[in-house]
RNA sequence: GGGCCGUUAGCUCAGCUGGUAGAGCAGCUGACUCUUAAUCAGCGGGUCGGAGGUUCGAAUCCUCCACGGCUCACCA
């Protein structure tokens, strides 16, 4: 019971007398029959007048967000799940429960049975008959129109968050509809969602650093995924011909705007199909599900304007080098890629492969220019282990990611099926990691026995949720699209 | 991890080149039956993020620490 200050007092001083009266100070169940949008919506249009006439009764239960007293009436608004509404309180009407309302504050929950009205003003307004206490809140709210900027109490509390901007509650609704939508798309496909370990022995399926935890009973490390990747193959190759998962990865790397080490990753893998059809497959749902939830397939996105109409361009690795790098660079050529970088200030190791300096230099040079939707296809086969090579290349991979408003939204490829090459990637990969680079594939020896007992081919993508989400909801911080985003541990000071 | 910025009342913020803390909202008391930033009169509220230091004197200057933001690095 830290920082018991007077305004706490108060409360709770009120919260004795309501005892008095014989109230629960937290209440008791109650029947809610009308929701705040609902009545504003359905009587929107309705004559002060007609009404009167028709007196219409309504019951509606929530937080007290503002409270204006006047002696023998008062007027406050109730917020609850779906908006706000007024309410009008007079002593004539309420009689003896009126003394209640000396003991409301801001930010209790009450309920009310009354009938509409319309005030002066044109507000539709119930004007309660009957008044019950549901629970006090012995905290005082933010301020009401300065609201909450403190973005670590934002945060840390993102339930006052929440209460407060209301615009924080319409990104996360926004959120969970777009996901629902994306549901609906894949499941109107003929995918079958699934559940795979989020805890692995041998964390596969990206290029990262992952958590460690310990199991004691079985006693050995485990691994939170940093992909599910490895395991939805696993279930092409049992036959389950269209799987998608929709749910957390982790990474041990460094936070950002754009990185939470939990974040939320569609994955889905459709047998017989390649990148190409995984680009139209894309290009459909993100078209269908922006319309979907958002009405719209034009975005404001940090002072720009973002159209996601299909198509959208499909560009080599290579070519969108050569474009952004003024013919400086021939990127077929090792020494010449690896001067190239250095001239652009790009730190490069020693065992840095020509496809990773490559890349390198895409994320330098490319991406700073990647504002409307572009699919950026072939990349390097050395920085992509799980991708099956281009027919005409093999130092190429049938791999596409796609690319909005200078971020990598989705990442997606023909799945390498080959046992055989699938061994020799991994076994280089197992190299890198022995070499020190602490990201690199580790060796999984089921997964390759598992494609010798022959996948079919199969084309695979992943989609960064929580990016798609800001783009789409116009948030700068991944944190704002995230409710409780990882954070330093709060000081005990 | 580096750089820059921030942390003052429940909330939003002032507080100059050092002189001992201020506003609005919220709260309390009183008035008020159509207000919506209600209004009017009065009152209370602070370990100035934490710890050291300089100084006669520190919210203010210095050092360290904590937390946060932006950014760079790292990283899909």
């Amino acid at each position: 019971m830290e920082d018991i200050n007077e305004l706490i007092q108060q409360r709770l001083k009120k919260l004795d007398e309501l005892k008095l009266l014989g109230i629960d100070p937290f209440g008791r169940p109650f029947k809610v029959k009308d929701t705040a949008s609902s009545i504003m919506n359905g009587y929107a249009e309705i004559s002060p007048d007609e009404l009167t006439n028709k007196s219409i009764a309504c019951t509606v239960a929530g937080r007290i967000i503002s409270f204006r007293g006047f002696g023998k009436a008062t007027f406050c608004h109730i917020q609850d799940g779906t908006g706000k509404i007024q309410i009008y309180l007079r002593k004539e009407i309420l009689g003896e429960q009126y003394n209640l309302v000396k003991k409301l504050d801001m930010g209790d929950f009450i309920g009310i049975e009354g009938r509409l009205f319309r005030t002066k003003t044109g507000e539709l307004t119930i004007e309660a008959e009957k008044l019950t206490f549901l629970t006090k809140s012995i905290r005082p709210l933010p301020e009401k129109w300065h609201g909450l900027k403190d973005v670590e109490i934002r945060y840390r509390q993102r339930y006052l968050d929440l209460i407060v901007n209301t615009k924080v509650k319409d990104v996360f609704i926004k959120r969970a509809l777009l996901i629902k939508s994306i549901r609906r798309f894949l499941d109107s496909k003929g995918f079958l969602e699934v559940e795979t370990p989020m805890m692995q022995a041998i964390p596969g399926g990206a290029t990262a650093r992952p958590f460690v935890t310990h199991h004691n009973a079985l006693n050995m490390d485990l691994y939170l995924r940093i992909a599910p990747e490895l395991y939805l193959k696993r279930l092409i190759v049992g036959g389950l011909d269209r799987v998608y998962e929709l749910s957390r990865n982790f990474r041990n790397e460094g936070i950002s705007t754009r990185h939470n080490p939990e974040f939320t990753m569609l994955e889905f893998y459709m047998a017989y199909a390649d990148y190409n059809d995984l680009m139209d497959f894309t290009e459909e749902m993100i078209s269908t599900v922006a319309k979907d939830v958002f009405g719209a397939m034009k975005f404001e996105f940090e002072g720009k304007s973002l159209d996601l109409a299909p198509p959208w361009p499909r560009v080599t690795h290579m070519e969108a080098i050569k474009n952004y790098s003024s013919g400086n660079i021939d990127p077929t050529n090792f020494e010449k890629s690896r001067e190239y970088a250095k001239t652009l200030g790009i730190q490069i190791k020693d065992d840095f492969s020509h496809g990773k300096i490559l890349d390198e230099i895409f994320k330098e040079v490319v991406e700073p220019n990647l504002f409307q939707p572009i699919f950026i296809i072939n990349y390097p086969t050395d920085i992509s282990p799980l991708a099956k090579r281009c027919p005409d290349n093999p130092n190429l991979v049938e791999r596409f990611e796609l690319f909005i408003a200078f971020r990598e939204i989705a990442n997606a490829f023909s799945e390498l099926n080959d046992p055989i090459d699938q061994r020799t990637r991994f076994e280089r990969q197992v190299l890198e990691l022995q070499a020190g680079h602490i990201e690199a594939h580790r060796m999984d020896e089921d997964f390759i026995r598992a494609l010798e007992y022959g996948m079919p081919p199969t084309g695979g993508e992943g989609i960064g949720i929580d990016r798609l989400v800001m783009i789409l909801t116009n948030s700068p911080s991944i944190r704002d699209v995230i409710l409780f985003p990882q954070l330093k541990e709060e000081s005990k000071q």
